[in-house]
DNA sequence: TAAGAATGAAACGCTACCGTAACGATTGAT
DNA sequence: ATCAATCGTTACGGTAGCGTTTCATTCTTA
């Protein structure tokens, strides 16, 4: 993006993508659920739950949950690493990465009537 | 903003806004909420429950528990409209602006990065 | 191999949101 | 003056999120 956004520019960019996720009908995951959907794909795996729950500086729990409530919507998988099977993998999914197409698609469309 | 965002620009964006969100101490708003506050800062008043209702396509009783919600944080207040009693407007408070603001900072500083 | 550390999940109590339905207050129409 | 319509709120039952604590499993290391 050449020119940062401006006070007025970026309330509107998210006022609109904020009021296309309430109208749309996709389950509308909260703060700490897409930010942690967001790290399982834009950064490298592997991703554990304890790797997550550093990251975002929120506790286990969080995660595991989270993880859940996605799991069952197919946004995420979950895999016990063979090397140490403490640890869990969580991996992407079909309709995890469909959905932040639609995310970004969404965002880049309002991005553009500023 | 002169280029509209592409795909990974538009989620690194969201990413880190959110990421700042859940990192930060204030009050993380859910979905509605949020939209419902910049419906309301952005948009010429007056702003009626009912109206809210319909521009977001949200039943009458979401409105007014997120407005119970923000009100206790002052982000919004209510006042009954005198002309028709049954009216209730809602209106800005300077905690609501401040909040806006710093999350248009956020998301100006966020777009600095691409 | 026995003790300890580390990992993720489950349990517990709490808070808050949602959708639907019913309600009191206020207004407008007849 | 009533009766119907409108407005916002409250009530109810259900679901889901959070923080903290506890637990079972697995690995490490002494």
């Amino acid at each position: 993006m050449a020119i940062p956004l401006g006070t007025a520019q970026a309330l509107k960019l998210w006022h609109d993508v904020n009021l296309a996720q309430v109208h749309g009908d996709e389950a509308d995951l909260s703060l700490r659920q897409v930010t942690i959907l967001l790290t399982i794909y834009m950064e490298a795996p592997p991703h554990t739950i304890r790797d997550l729950a550093r990251k975002l500086h929120v506790s286990k729990p969080v995660i595991t949950r989270a993880l859940d409530s996605m799991g069952k919507l197919d946004l995420v998988a979950r895999r016990r690493d063979v090397a140490d099977r403490r640890n869990v993998l969580v991996q992407r999914t079909v309709k995890g990465a469909l959905y932040l197409d639609r995310l970004a698609d969404l965002i880049g469309a309002s991005s553009k009537n500023l």
